[in-house]
RNA sequence: GGCGACGUAGCCAAGUUGGCAAGGCAGGGGUCUGCAAAACCCUCAUCACGGGUUCGAGUCCCGUCGUCGCCUCCA
């Protein structure tokens, strides 16, 4: 069984192979932190946190790199109106995305740089595109010649002579291409600016992430991530940047996610149509979001409204069910139900490592998971006992662990309620022994609206957390 | 205008090299239950449209219509 992972640079799938034997190398493009993120960003992050979980599922150590960029004219204008440093406007963004990415079981990169701890990197890069004929100065600018990449557009499938510059923003007049673009901005009176051979100013956004890759990966990846609004011009220039430094090919595969759809348009600060990721968190887990994600294919647009979001909240509901323990006085199921339960674990596995093979398809291993699902709870309205359900239940958890799926019932600040619960519903059961139905409905309205779920079968009840 | 992606049931969505259309949500029927809930069982599509290639196409080719992204900062 081999990986295959779609590359955007061959606009083909193809089989993994890392640089070094076992060891990916791996960056995705992060934020400009001027604003809170919303459940756009989450979608990159949730994306390429599955696709590294899977790759060490798969035996990969994986280096994973996720940047800032933390400082462009977004920022500044930000800070300035609103009276604020932009270091301290960014750090502050920076850490409450940080925080999104824990509530939402992502795992930490494993070094997340930020531009402006890479100048000395960047201005050291900007001298060898500018020595190598690369790039030139004009009047404290400096831009990268585009002429002098020989394969520029390669990855967006452009050509240079097709491209039309200024049809919507006017060129400018000192350009030798329309299409050169900054690596360095003359930094405007009173902006926040760093020395340089060509005068005081700041890097241009690609060289960023050239520089970051090149400081904290080296001059070839295995992956380069980020969402499909960056192709052009964003990772373009970057290649064309870093190859012309290195002389070498940057990134072996470049991934990128489809965009998330809310109103039938990308979700996005400009267009003022987004959910902030902490709003979402307020009413639903970070497990429906990943959920929804995990449904389609990472590199199709997706699609984010009311609807679909409950509909992912019920299939949360059900995933959950899969772990729920044996009924009570489960008597045991026979051979035969649990010959099938251990076929259908096996039948699963197999289709999720065969799904996920193929560019990751995750709502095609989820179909395997949720088969798994039907074929636990078979089991256990078969009279199947915690024991005989485990070896499929800790299978079924192992498998939702790699797509990084929490699967934890609700649990308030529980501690000491549960033997409070138990008393109540034994009082209840000598209720329904004597018939006080009214009663007892009563008992188990109540404490669903304080968020317990009641469930009476032949054998006993049971409860649980909403 | 240029480049690219896509169009599968009420909604979301999978479909490897062409060979009887996954899964989830919602809906309908049933089992179980004092009732309810959950779970379980049954049920629910010929794949935008029109041609073509083929013994056979959702899956390849051409055309039409439609949606989205990029071409400007953007995950």
């Amino acid at each position: 069984m081999t990986l295959r992972v779609y590359n955007t640079l061959t606009r083909s799938k193809s089989e993994f192979k890392t640089i070094e034997e076992g060891k990916v190398r791996m960056y995705v493009c992060g934020p400009t932190v001027y604003d809170s993120a919303h459940v756009g960003h989450a979608m990159f992050a949730l994306v390429f946190d599955i696709v590294r979980r899977y790759l060490i599922y798969r035996g990969y150590e994986v280096d994973y790199v996720m940047n800032f960029t933390d400082v462009d004219d977004k920022i500044i204008d930000r800070a300035n109106r609103l009276g604020v440093d932009p270091f301290e406007l960014a750090e502050k963004y920076i850490e409450e995305f940080k925080h999104n990415l824990r509530d939402l079981n992502i795992l930490p990169a494993s070094e997340y740089p930020r531009a402006t701890n890479e100048i000395d990197t960047i201005i050291k890069m900007v001298s060898q595109l500018i020595e190598k004929g690369s790039a030139y100065i004009v009047d404290g600018d400096v831009y990268f010649r585009v002429e002098t990449a020989r394969d520029y557009g390669k990855l967006s499938g452009r050509k240079l002579e097709e491209m039309n510059a200024g049809s919507r923003i006017r060129v400018d007049e000192r350009k030798e291409n329309p299409m050169d673009f900054a690596v360095w901005k003359k930094a405007k009176p009173g902006e926040l600016a760093w020395d340089s051979p060509w005068g005081s100013g700041r890097p241009g956004w690609h060289i960023e992430c050239s520089a970051m890759n090149l400081s904290h990966l080296g001059e070839q990846i295995d992956i380069h991530g980020g969402g499909n609004d960056l192709i052009f011009p964003h990772h373009e220039n970057e290649i064309a940047q870093t190859e012309a430094i290195t002389g070498k090919p940057f990134a072996r595969y470049w991934m990128h996610n489809g965009m998330m759809q809310l109103k039938g348009e990308k979700m996005s600060k400009s267009t003022g149509n987004l959910v902030p990721i902490s709003e979402f968190l307020n009413e639903y887990s970070g497990d429906v979001l990943r959920l929804l994600v995990l449904s389609s294919y990472y590199r199709s647009p997706l699609t984010f409204n009311s609807e679909v979001v409950e509909a992912n909240q019920r299939a949360l509901e059900r995933l959950l069910s899969a772990l729920r323990p044996a009924q009570p006085g489960a008597a045991g199921a026979s051979k035969a139900v649990l010959d099938v339960l251990a076929e259908q674990l096996e039948a699963t596995q197999q289709g999720f490592v065969e799904s996920m093979d193929e560019d990751f398809n995750s709502a095609g291993a989820l179909g395997h998971i949720f088969d798994l699902v039907r074929a636990i709870n078979q089991a256990r309205a078969e009279q199947a006992t915690d024991e005989q359900l485990a070896p499929a239940q800790t299978g079924f958890k192992l498998l939702t662990d790699v797509l990084g799926l929490e699967l934890k019932a609700t649990e308030l600040t529980t501690t000491g309620a549960d033997a409070f619960i138990d008393l109540i519903l034994a009082l209840r059961k000598e209720l329904r022994q004597e018939k006080l139905y009214q009663l007892s409905d009563h008992v188990r309205d109540k404490l669903l609206k304080l968020g317990v779920i009641i469930e009476d079968t032949p054998q006993g009840s049971t409860w649980r957390w909403e």
